[in-house]
RNA sequence: UCUCGGGUCGUCCAAUGGCAGGACAGCGGCCUUUGGAGCCGUUAAUCGUGGUUCGAAUCCACGCCCGAGAGCCA
């Protein structure tokens, strides 16, 4: 996956982590260096969550002139797997970030991080404890009492560094003993309570095989990794703010580098859900069709929806970086959207509800090409041609039999632009004998209204998009909406909040002719109805297009009133 | 119940003892060959009570509300 990179140099804007940074700086704090990380755990696929910790970590090392190394916090086996992290330096790339030759692995340390606890067992700051998980938990304590030591907390220094020993050559099965930290029991913070530094797993490792047994949990292995890596600022989201002590008291005892961990809120949006958890239960229960689904909040759902990755690092930018929880109004995410789009989309014109227009005093197999503009922004775009012939394709929704007030587009007796053609007036409509229904419409064009020539100051209030019948392409367009009815769906019901309508499919759409060449990946603006893209399944001869989102649509809600 | 965090327009973010400002949303208008875009205007907030101070969103005290924490998950 190619990087969208195209930085649009708005001035950056400060938070309190930069602040912390700024005065470290000032006080010559880690010689002048500044260098983060982001640490994904390859369980599952980023979001956009986690898109705001990328931002703001290879931000700061951006702006700072440092360093962002990319570490994948492999220390769980039994829940990593490649196809994640494949799937991971993909998305962070598409971000339009770069770690260059920083690619970690916590696995990378776990030789270093063995010794690490030899020589916290050496200092009586650890021992080998045979405790089983359930025991361990009824000693630890509750939320108002302190726990009991383990009977295994004053092992000698030799038994435990024996013990370890075998602990690492397998002679003993998953969950008979632990290294533990040997903290203090009655410690308010329940991380402080001798907590387990190792645990038996024999299982194996999507990178280290079956070279280990025991392996780290993410206390022992997060803040050493920062430390070796030289990391000078350990960014992570505020429910590791209480394992902020354990983080220090390691890189006390281990007297080596000790960087300073800031936890910031992570990102809740509006209509979505945004834990591993959960969206990995929309993709296995098939509420979705996959972590791609352009209905889903995570990266690559968000790329085949048709984001741009810098409508989301603007968004990034807007929403700021704090310490109190927050759920965000997801149009903010729309109006970064649109408003890349705007400027960049090429605009076309698609019919998506066809409903046929004739026009009766136009040559029936003439054929005009007309002149249309790519993008009315971005004059550099330039414009192109559109064939206009007697039988044309319009909107349902822009003909009304019976007007309401303030409607501008076709009704009977009424005149409207047809976008880039001549203005027309309806003449009348032809029914199906037998339902009713309105299956054409009948107008005259006026020939002296051609678009561009100087049309003696005609103007209507409407205009509306067309395509011609013999020219158009078929297409399949998905129009996606909020995956969520309510703003809200955290809770146990969540599941029952999904919204029913979140996917509508239309067949036979009809796209100017232009468009069977485009390319899954191609972003357009279909005139008048949103911005759209070429889906990933999208063939030349059947098209997919999938609606990225709506333009905003002030007469919908005149029309609602 | 204990410990640690956090409470500013509807939603987010800012103001770092000195005129509470910006974005999105909303509302009104202008403009328009996209009811798009753009432009202009406008509504709207410091959790409460005391205290310190010439002056408090900011400092202090006591409350209140919200969140996190009892994994050999991260």
């Amino acid at each position: 996956m190619k990087a969208e990179s195209e930085n649009n140099n708005t001035a950056v804007r400060t938070n309190f982590i930069r602040e912390i940074i700024d005065e470290d700086l000032k006080n010559g704090k880690n010689a002048g260096r500044v260098h983060t990380r982001f640490p994904p755990e390859p369980n599952g696929y980023l979001h956009i969550g986690h898109a705001k910790s990328i931002c703001l970590n290879f931000g700061i090392a951006r702006d700072y002139k440092g360093f962002c190394n990319l570490r994948f916090d492999d220390t769980n086996p039994t829940k990593e797997e490649v196809e994640y992290v494949d799937s991971i330096m993909e998305d962070v790339r598409w971000l339009g970030f770069d770690w260059d030759d920083r690619l970690y692995y916590a696995s990378d340390y776990f030789e270093q991080l063995y010794e690490f606890a030899v020589k916290l067992i050496k200092k009586g700051k650890a021992f080998v404890c045979d405790l089983t998980a359930d025991q361990i938990r009824e000693t630890r304590g509750t939320l108002t009492e302190p726990g009991k030591d383990s009977p295994y907390r004053d092992r000698s220094v030799q038994e435990n560094l024996d013990l370890f020993e075998r602990m690492r050559k397998g002679e003993f099965p998953n969950g008979a003993r632990t290294l533990r930290a040997k903290i203090d029991m009655a410690s308010p913070n329940f991380n402080m309570r001798d907590p387990v530094m190792y645990r038996i797993l024999h299982a194996e490792h999507h990178r280290t095989g079956n070279k280990w047994c025991i392996y780290p949990t993410y206390d022992w292995a997060h803040g050493q990794s920062d430390s070796i890596e030289g990391i000078t600022h350990s960014i992570c989201t505020l429910e590791f703010e209480i394992h902020r002590p354990l983080y220090d008291w390691f890189l006390e005892e281990l007297e080596i580098h000790h960087p300073q961990q800031i936890e910031f809120a992570r990102l809740n949006l509006t209509y979505t859900v945004m834990s591993k958890r959960k969206l990995l239960q929309l993709v296995e229960e098939g509420h979705v069709s996959g972590w791609d689904d352009p209905r889903m909040p995570t990266i690559c759902g968000l790329r085949r929806r048709g984001y741009t990755s810098t409508a989301i690092r603007n968004f990034a930018d807007r929403i700021g970086v704090a310490k109190r929880e927050y759920t965000q109004d997801v149009t903010v995410l729309e109006d970064c959207l649109r408003d890349d789009l705007n400027k960049h989309a090429r605009r076309v014109m698609a019919v998506l509800r066809p409903l046929k227009l004739v026009v009766e005093n136009y040559p029936e197999g003439k054929t005009e090409e007309l002149d249309a503009v790519n993008n009315p922004e971005d004059p550099s775009l330039g414009s192109r041609k559109i064939p206009f012939s007697n039988v044309l394709y319009i909107e349902q929704d822009d003909f009304r039999e019976n007007p309401p007030k303030k409607y501008f587009r076709l009704s009977p007796g009424a005149e409207v632009r047809l976008r880039y053609a001549y203005i027309v007036k309806c003449t009348g409509v032809v029914k199906d004998k037998k339902t009713g229904e309105i299956i054409e419409v009948r107008c005259t064009y006026d020939p002296e209204t051609k678009s561009g020539s100087s049309q003696s100051g005609r103007k209507v209030k409407g205009t509306i998009h067309w395509v011609s019948a013999a020219h158009a392409v078929h297409a399949d367009v998905y129009l996606y909406d909020r995956l969520f009815s309510t703003e809200d769906p955290s809770g146990d019901n969540w599941k029952d909040l999904i919204n029913p309508k979140s996917l509508e499919i239309l067949k036979h759409c009809k796209l100017e002719p232009g468009l069977a060449m485009s390319k899954p990946g191609d972003r357009f603006q279909f005139e008048r109805l949103g911005y759209f893209c070429v889906d990933t399944d999208s063939k030349a001869e059947a098209l997919k297009f999938n609606r990225t989102v709506t333009l905003r649509d002030t007469w919908a809600k005149v029309d609602k009133s």
